[in-house]
Parts: structure tokens; C-alpha cells; sequence
DNA sequence: CTACGATGGGACCAAACGGTCCAGAGTGGA
DNA sequence: TCCACTCTGGACCGTTTGGTCCCATCGTAG
């Protein structure tokens, strides 16, 4: 599953070359889309950014909701294929330090700017675009669900208390990223997003069997 | 400080009619863009939405950002007046825990649909209109100073440890409820934002000088 | 080599958009 | 009462938008 494999649904219709133009204007329209919003993204940009025709925007989408949702899926995809690498192995709190540490440290390169890709997107769409929002929903719960396996491991393992409840605790983790990631594209600073985060782990870790530093 | 008086800066031309008007108009402006989006609010809602005509849109707003800038100025003043309210006169856990609860069952009215009427705000427009990215930052600091306050209060009272930083308190407060807002609106549920809310509690709970229920 | 579906370029369209303008109605101070 | 100025309604405008369509080109299976 390496190019454009994301999202296919479509039975008929492939060939080569058709599928890697698909694949341009998708990344196209997720970029814009990520940096611009989706609304302040028009189809021109896209064919403009992907270098293709019109044409084959409608060859490819019956129409702009249904390239949001391709866009929606290759981000879901991108995010969580990386945070599936550093989360699945998780089952420490050093482990959830340094997921923490690689998230903030990936937003401080551009500043906080843009925010969260499925955040956002869900920020503008979940209002407007039921379908959108029900797919961002799925993609939140797959995200959460790394996270509640992994504080399962630590459960498991007995470096958190078993009284703790790993779905609140990814939760409450989740709300902090995101909420870390909303503050800090407004302030463009990434202080708040590691701020948040720092609590979210601190009350982890409150769950310790032995309280440590 | 009643009606219309949010953001006044033009000290020429005046009179009530029109500032019934221009109220009028924000008002209408402010509860679109809540609900839809800026970007997907268009001036013709705003117009019909308010019962008034394209030459009174643009007597008293020079362009669509002009407006938007007065819709963030009364979000910003209606959120922070209810707010100032509730957090002015936080001194203690329970009063914190009744912020949480307030905060949560108005977002419960409505299934967490919308979002917050400054974070919906500051996702859409930050990467997008410098000017509103600024101002809502200047507001969310605001509303932070509101729970540093707070929580200040409660270290000089004894309540928290003197150690406790309330700057960074806050902070963790915001974020949880920023991301908790995001993940209800996304799911249309309330709780995720509960959760969110008591994992911030509970952090500022482990700074009590006697650590309690 | 040929035929046929997949691909591509881009002219074209109606509607919606932000924004301008002006003529007339309303209003309040002298 | 009158006058100056504000306020209002809505026709109008150029541009941008999402979307359609047609015809040329490509690529490959037979």
C-alpha cells in the first residue's frame, strides 16, 4: 500500500497513468486544503497545484465533496500510518514522553501553523458535511484507540495502576493534542500544544504503580 | 456596556437607527459563522439573515474581513463577559469543578454541535487573516488571564502548592477545553469534552496542598 | 497496425460571489 | 418648519465559482 491505494472504492475503470494523476490531485487538494482550509480552496487551485485539467477532476470525483473525502482519507491514512509506528509499540511512560516529543517537535517546524491535519478538517466540516464528519469521527476513534492499546500494555504490564481506565485517559490525551494544536496555530508558538501535552502525560502518569519523576 | 458598544473605533457618523443596524447585522453575522463557517457564510445570508440591504452592509463595514473582525469582537466579548462571571471569582476546586459543569451542559444543549465561539473561530481564520488570527489570540489570552487569576487566587489561599504554576494550569485548562470542544463538535457528544474537562481538574487537583476527592 | 477505451486540454456555462452606486425616505438640530 | 445629513432599498457590475462538454491524443490488446 504504497501510492494512491488509500481510498479506492471504485471497481471499474484504473490504468497506470490515470491512477497517479488521481494520486496528484489528491495531495494537491490536501496540501491546499490543509494550509488554506477547504473552503478557501477552489478547484482551480487544485488543477492549478496538480497540474492537471479539469476534465480530469470530474473524470476522477463526481464533485468537490467527494474530493474532501479522498482528501480526508489520505491525511487519516498519512497521520495515522506515522502515529501507528511510534504508538503500537507503546508501553512505558518514556514511550508516550517521546511520542510526545516527536509530535510537538514535528508542529514547531512550521510554528504551530496549519494545525492538526484531521483537526482541522474536522473543525470546518463537522457542521457542514455530515458524511465528512462521520469519517473525521471514525479517524479520531482509530487515533484514540492507539492510544487506548497502549495504555492497555502499560495496564497489562503493571506500570499503570489497574484501576486506571485507558479510554479516559486517551481521551483526555486526545483533547490535549488537539486543544495543544489549536492554541499553538493561533499563537504560532508551540508552547501551549507542549504545555498540554505535558499535563496529559503528567496525568498519566499519576497513574503510576510507583509515582515516579 | 449594553448594546452594541464592542467594538466601536470610527468616532464620526452616528446615530440609533443605524446602530440598531450595524448591531443587527453583526448579530446576524456572528450566529452564521458560528454555525456555518465563515467561509461558507456569504454576505447575501448575512443580508437576508438581518433584514437589511447590501448598502447598509457596506455603510458600515468597509468589506466581508471588517466584518468578521466586529463578529470576533462580540463573540469574544459575549464568551468572556460569561466567563469573567463564573472564573472572577474562582477560589477553590469545587468552584473550578462548577466552571466545568457549567461549560459542559451549555455545550450538552446543543449535542456539541458549533464548537466554541472563539476556537471555531481562530481553526478557520488563523492561517488565513492575520488580523483575526491576532485578536483571537489576544482573546483566548484573556480568557486564559481569567483562570491564571483564578488559580493564583487559590495558591494565596493555601488551596494549591505554592509550587503549583498557574500559568501553566491555565494553559493545560484551555487546551483540554479547546480539544474537548473539537472532539464533542466531531462527535456530536458532550462527552468527550467532559472527559477532557475532568483530566484538567484532576491535574490541577494534584496540586493541592492536601489532596482530597 | 488498428481500434477502442482511457486520458487530457480547455472552451464554455449559469449561478453565486463580493462589492458599487444612486435615488429616495427618514430623522434630528436650529 | 426647514435643511442637512444619515439611512435604506435594490439595481447593477465584474469576477470567481463549481460544473459540463467536446474533441484531440495516448496506450495497449488483439
Amino acid at each position: 500500500m504504497s501510492r494512491a491505494e488509500y481510498g479506492l472504492t471504485q471497481a471499474r475503470r484504473l490504468t497506470r497513468r490515470g491512477l497517479a494523476t488521481r494520486d496528484r490531485i489528491v495531495r494537491a487538494a490536501a496540501t491546499l486544503m490543509h494550509t488554506r482550509g477547504v473552503n478557501a480552496t477552489t478547484l482551480d487551485d487544485v488543477r492549478i497545484a496538480s497540474g492537471t485539467s479539469k476534465s480530469q477532476l470530474y473524470s476522477h470525483f463526481v464533485d468537490k465533496e467527494s474530493l474532501v473525502q479522498e482528501v480526508i482519507s489520505l491525511q487519516a491514512h498519512e497521520v495515522l500510518e506515522r502515529q501507528r509506528q511510534r504508538l503500537e509499540r507503546l508501553d512505558s511512560i518514556r514511550g508516550l514522553e517521546l511520542w510526545r516529543d516527536d509530535v510537538v517537535r514535528r508542529n514547531a517546524l512550521r510554528n504551530g501553523a496549519y494545525g492538526c491535519e484531521i483537526g482541522s478538517l474536522a473543525s470546518e466540516l463537522a457542521d457542514q458535511d455530515e458524511a465528512a464528519r462521520i469519517s473525521l469521527n471514525e479517524h479520531f476513534n482509530t487515533w484514540q484507540g492507539l492510544l487506548t492499546a497502549g495504555l492497555t500494555r502499560m495496564i497489562d504490564d503493571g506500570v499503570l495502576r489497574s484501576d486506571a481506565d485507558p479510554e479516559l485517559l486517551a481521551t483526555g490525551v486526545m483533547a490535549a493534542l488537539q486543544g495543544g494544536y489549536l492554541l499553538a496555530q493561533t499563537a504560532r508558538d508551540v508552547a501551549p500544544m507542549q504545555i498540554a501535552l505535558d499535563m496529559a502525560v503528567a496525568h498519566v502518569k499519576s497513574f503510576t504503580t510507583a509515582p515516579t519523576t
